[in-house]
DNA sequence: GGGACCGGGGTCTGCCATGGTT
DNA sequence: AACCATGGCAGACCCCGGTCCC
């Protein structure tokens, strides 16, 4: 669709220094293997022996000096183990120079050993890409923390560029940038090409419900789902096949629906999608609900999609044993957002002053803790009075 | 003042498979 | 054959508070 042709020609403007700079120089002919233990290369007995299969006997005296996790990381990524030139040190320099943790680091290589075949230089043009995104230093350690595996995954810097200018040219603001980077950093390691794929699949969808914006409607999915491009789009499109062929929407119903919250359906695996639909039906019908019910809560309340069968009877029963009846849940129905634990708790403590819900509502449950406090204080103030 | 309505925010990695390259 | 880069998968909600209207 136009976004992308568009911005094709856009990058074809080659706008970027780094962008023209050379990428993806082998580590072999970067590291200055002195001083020492910078890197680490296989001792001259070590030559001698036939390569395949044998550990690099140094690297693995570095690593556990590290406190990397050998084992770990021998599961994780035999091949690196084997390798003659690494740079550890190096790597283990750069974070710390950004603030991490020898804990840290040690945990980042020992669940993603490729980290210490990445060069300096690597590391160094990749952080400032990371940098235009984020702020500090401390949330992209942080990040890294978390899934070492989305920073160090790709060694394609140039391919990591152009999606932050592809996603920029979606009409994405610095702060969806940033929500989506710190959210699902894996998007920025998808090849530029696997990300133009989504939206085309998304605008596609629009264009085949009849939307009349694709571009607006691929943004307002993306931003509503952060977790869209690390899914892949034959989910996507099941899914929507899915919504399509089991709910009663007309097209643009299932549009408007998609671009709010049901966006956040679109992640849920097939099965687990199809048979969440599957069981709200049976569970509706024998609750003494109608299939004009169930349309009306799936609108009101797409969400009712995500919480896994157990839960859902579990909530639902929880709630009708507590006096609350379905009409009530079909008009409130947000009280479904909240934990049974919560929802029981708080039915424990209305039954106790004694709330009438067929007087009052069921508003109650759907409120924040604080309020909810609040208001039973009230309740307990005007009982002692 | 209080309830209804609604939007937003947190969170999501670690593993396996595969195809291409060396 | 080994290794690398990348695609894809399973897993399965909960809560807060601003604002408007009565």
């Amino acid at each position: 669709m136009a976004v992308v042709p568009g911005f094709r020609a856009f990058l074809s403007l080659g706008r970027s220094v780094i962008l023209q700079q050379t990428f993806g120089l082998n580590a072999v002919h970067l590291i200055a293997c002195p001083p020492r233990r910078l890197c680490t290369l296989t001792t001259k007995s070590d030559e001698t022996k036939p390569p395949v299969n044998t550990e690099n006997e140094s690297l693995l005296e570095n690593l556990n000096l590290m406190g990397v996790d050998v084992k770990m990381a021998r599961l994780r990524q035999p091949g690196v183990l084997r390798k003659a030139f690494t740079n550890e040190q190096g790597l283990a320099k750069f974070l710390q120079s950004k603030g991490a943790s020898r804990k840290v680091i040690a945990g980042i290589i020992s669940r993603y050993p490729r980290a210490i075949t990445r060069t300096i230089s690597h590391l160094e043009q990749r952080w400032q890409l990371w940098k235009n995104i984020f702020t500090s230093d401390k949330e992209i350690v942080s990040i890294l923390d978390r899934s070492p595996e989305s920073f160090f995954r790709s060694s394609d810097n140039g391919n990591l560029e152009k999606n932050i200018a592809f996603l920029t040219t979606l009409g994405l603001n610095s702060k969806d940038l940033h929500r989506l980077l710190a959210t699902a950093p894996r998007t920025f390691s998808n090849s530029l090409e696997l990300n133009m794929q989504m939206v085309e699949c998304l605008e596609d969808i629009c264009a085949e419900l009849g939307g009349k914006d694709p571009e607006q409607f691929a943004k307002a999915v993306i931003s509503r789902n952060l977790y869209i491009f690390i899914r892949s789009t034959k989910r996507i499109k099941t899914n929507i096949d899915i919504l399509r062929a089991l709910l009663n929407l007309n097209d643009s119903e299932l549009l408007r629906l998609l671009q709010g919250h049901g966006a956040e359906l679109l992640d849920l695996s097939n099965e687990y999608l199809k048979n969440n639909i599957i069981n709200l039906q049976q569970k509706m019908v024998s609750l003494g609900c109608q299939t004009p019910d169930m349309k009306k809560l799936i609108i009101s309340y797409p969400m009712v999609l995500y919480i896994g069968q157990a839960t859902l009877s579990s909530k639902l029963d929880c709630l009708l044993k507590g006096g609350i009846t379905m009409k009530q849940v079909l008009q409130t129905p947000r009280v479904l957002d909240y934990s049974t634990q919560n929802i029981t708790g708080r039915l424990e403590e209305l039954q106790k002053v004694g709330y009438d819900f067929e007087k009052n509502g069921i508003g109650i449950l759907d409120s924040s803790r604080k309020r909810f406090v609040a208001k039973m204080e009230k309740l307990a103030a005007l009982s002692d009075n």
